[in-house]
DNA sequence: TGCGGAAATATCATATTATGATACGATAGA
DNA sequence: TCTATCGTATCATAATATGATATTTCCGCA
């Protein structure tokens, strides 16, 4: 019944209680269980029993009165465990305080995982839109200056790969989607070390990220700041951030 | 096998496989198969399964050389689900922005869960240990500023018993583990609306927090702010971040 | 370089356990 | 008050997780 392996080494019903917590995201925060059946495809009283384990070990609190799901705060502890686990999080983290606090911007810390990014710290200095100023979203890497970043430092015949293949999707209206001008753009990163994005996420938004390069001068992540185009044109950002910006990133790299 | 519920509405695969995920936490960020079987007191076979089903589906990093599995990116992906579900945190989140910048120092968003605090959102400002810069971490509400602020809320009958069978647990060696002395601060904190601890979390820290009240005058929340006793003394504290503190915590409540 | 121990991986017969259809009950809207 | 919808409970069936064991791979040590 399970499509990925009809595998002894694979628990359905393991991956099924997955597919439950995974129906919640941004756009639906609590569920019913009808909801989480249409959603995750599961038969009613498949949903119906593993939504209740998942609420009996604290995985998913119900509402008494309305009767639906909602992410339980396991969710944010599984989260910390996370952050204990990732060895970069740990080394950045002052680093990235220091950043924020010198120049005043929200500052973030980037991880490239499969074609995407995702921010892993989040240090809002300015009011900004939600989806911004907390952990854990995950973007198309093509699209963002984090993403063009880390991509700079691939091997040409990798890059070019990844740049015909992988996900795109416009966030804003003014995204970046045609893949032979994220050619041109990563292709200067690469000359000149770093990337700058406008209107990629959010409009009027600036992006700048600097690599996060390993012992063989590849990277995985990147150090980004994200700054708004009414305080700032490209000139100061090159003068006032990138360098605090690079500095930071060397210091983290390993 | 599983203790729970021998009930038909409870799938002991799922509740297995959660064994498995909650077996990572601050000091086991990777473990092999044998740790697992061990930390999780499942059968060796079963936690093959469950932690290769776990893999496939994206929720364990596995090492290719140590075979051992790690916290994946889903984990953040959680996090940021739970963000989204959470109307607190859209509703607080750029009023924390605004006076982690006025005052310049870490500012948080803790939430009671259970018999215990859990950082939910994390804005810091100064160079701090790495538990207190990262989001997820649960302490004992009865040891912290922000539970003793939400506890004082409660009415008295709930407050006395809580504080009779919370759990307590000493993080610093000045940590208040007297049940008398915790009494005591709480009512002082009922009285002026405001807790404010020393030394609890981590040695020589100041915890000043604020209670967000619900329009039934009860919380279960706070807005909590962590500055050290090297630079803040008492009297600074309550003239120059009581005020803000108590506004934001105000602005917050419903 | 080769040996030995430990850990990870693969296999398999068994019955435990998840399945999903169905029936019942509660809740909300007409 | 009635009716439709959604959540809850039950049960016979077989699919699926189980855990003992065998095999392979990896790693430290001589």
């Amino acid at each position: 019944m399970t499509q990925p392996k009809q595998n002894t080494l694979f628990v359905g019903a393991l991956a099924k209680g997955l597919r439950v917590l995974r129906a919640f995201d941004e756009s639906h925060t609590e569920l019913s269980l009808g909801a989480l059946a249409e959603i995750t495809g599961l038969d009613k009283s498949a949903v119906q029993r593993l939504a209740n384990t998942l609420h009996v070990e604290g995985m998913l609190d119900k509402d008494p009165v309305t009767r639906r799901y909602r992410p339980s705060h396991a969710w944010l502890r599984m989260a910390y465990a996370y952050y204990w686990s990732d060895p970069l999080v740990a080394h950045a983290m002052p680093k990235l305080i220091e950043l924020s606090q010198r120049l005043g911007e929200t500052v973030n810390l980037a991880e490239l995982t499969g074609q995407h990014i995702i921010y892993v710290a989040r240090l809002p200095c300015t009011r900004t839109v939600f989806a911004a100023s907390v952990p854990g979203r995950t973007v198309p890497a093509l699209c963002t200056s984090a993403g063009q970043a880390v991509l700079a430092t691939f091997p040409k015949a990798e890059r070019a790969a990844a740049i015909d293949h992988w996900h795109l999707e416009a966030v804003t209206p003014r995204t970046t989607t045609d893949r032979a001008t994220i050619t041109q753009q990563i292709d200067t990163t690469a000359s000149r070390g770093y990337a700058l994005t406008h209107d990629q996420m959010i409009l009027n938004e600036v992006g700048i990220a600097c690599a996060i390069r390993g012992p063989d001068g590849r990277a995985w992540s990147a150090v980004h700041c994200s700054v708004s185009a009414h305080h700032w044109d490209d000139v100061r950002i090159r003068s006032e951030i990138l360098p605090w910006l690079q500095d930071t990133a060397n210091a983290i790299s390993p």
